[in-house]
DNA sequence: TGTACATCAGTGAACGCGCGTTCACTGATGTAC
DNA sequence: TGTACATCAGTGAACGCGCGTTCACTGATGTAC
């Protein structure tokens, strides 16, 4: 016996979730079908049901995955790797670990981009959620930058805030420019240039206050 | 007679336009079936193809809807009503105009801000292609504050990406925070925040360079 | 180890329904004379 | 102004198709003894 019973279902599941990644790529969940997605993985649509409630209950377990893929680049990038120190460095090395990861991971990506936006509610609510969650796990890495010492945590956050909508949007724009190395390479470099405009405005801003 | 052809049709043709706008407020174009718009608007399926090919060439129609929309707004914080001069006045009356379009076109806003991710390619495409072009507007714009003179047209860009990209995020946590005024209030003053660092910071990087 | 039974992932038929699109049509509005 | 004809927004029947969900089922895998 090559495979237990729940190994084989598990098969299963990932082949469902790999399934629906594929096929709501150029639409959304919200017009994909429970039978397109069982003709795709090869079972029967009732057999759909042994692994989800429904579409939606599939969404939410796909939000779940991509932002195991999505904190696992948050880990590289507050490591720093590669970066020696310095703002320059943390732009830089952050950069260029986003835009690995969006070429790595391209599926989670387009995925929480578009059901972010038009996804069931639930699945919008969740993201919404996890995205929040990101912030403020950013803004206690800002804390720790010198020259933030004695911000509020209002302010943190809002920058945070700030820094994320840009690299999310940065995504998207390199996501839409697959297959154009030299357009992407220009989006990364306008990213280095936000993010240090950001962080140079930021602090002298909040010394001025 | 109380009204011509022309009069009745362009009557029936906004009706489409409005169902349609209704109808995928929760979902997405992807998602939107000409049956439910002729439904909703009283008329037979088969109507419909009296105003429109297909659900993907209403899309199209209400891209360029929404954008008149969108440019009445940037003309509106262009004027700068109610701005006497100085950054913080700027800040301060393009955030209100903005929220204050957010209400009014509510609708318009939600459509950009979930068909830009989500809708048929075709849509997709008309949609950044007029957020690019508010981009270059904005960048105008900004060479005509003090400090700006020497830019490069390529920073000029830069620049107003990210900040187009910052009021787009702003724009969907308004419409997000619908109903709950103190959330929103929030969000405006957070978003007056972002506006202060990102032009702050622009001017203050762009002198170091 | 062998047997009897339980579990359960996947099957296949069936259901009523909404889908986009075709077609020939109706009848009020508009126009040419 | 009156008449004959053209236009065309909207009708209604019909089509084949994919949809989600129900149900009773099969047969390989797993477990208790």
């Amino acid at each position: 016996m090559s495979e237990t019973r729940v190994e084989r279902k598990e098969r299963t599941r990932r082949a469902i979730m790999d399934a629906a990644l594929d096929l709501c790529e150029d639409s959304s969940l919200v017009a994909l079908s429970l039978r397109q997605v069982a003709k795709e993985v090869g079972i029967v649509p009732t057999a759909f049901y042994r692994h989800f409630d429904s579409i939606e209950a599939l969404g939410l377990a796909l939000v779940d995955e991509s932002f195991v893929s999505l904190r696992a680049m948050l880990r590289d990038v507050r490591r720093g790797d590669g970066a020696a120190g310095g703002y320059t460095d943390i732009v830089d090395s952050s950069v260029r670990i986003l835009v690995e990861h969006v070429h790595q991971q391209r599926q989670h990506f387009r995925f929480i981009a578009r059901e972010r936006a038009a996804g069931p509610p639930s699945v919008r609510e969740a993201i919404r959620h996890e995205i929040e969650l990101c912030e403020r796990e950013l803004a206690t890495d800002i804390a720790r930058l010198p020259g933030t010492e004695h911000w509020s945590s209002e302010d943190l956050r809002v920058l945070s805030n700030l820094i994320v909508t840009a690299m999310v949007a940065t995504a998207e724009s390199i996501l839409a420019a697959a297959g154009r190395p030299d357009l992407e390479r220009q989006l990364a470099e306008n990213a280095r240039t936000q993010l240090r405009m950001v962080l140079v405005g930021a602090l002298q801003w909040q010394s001025r206050s």
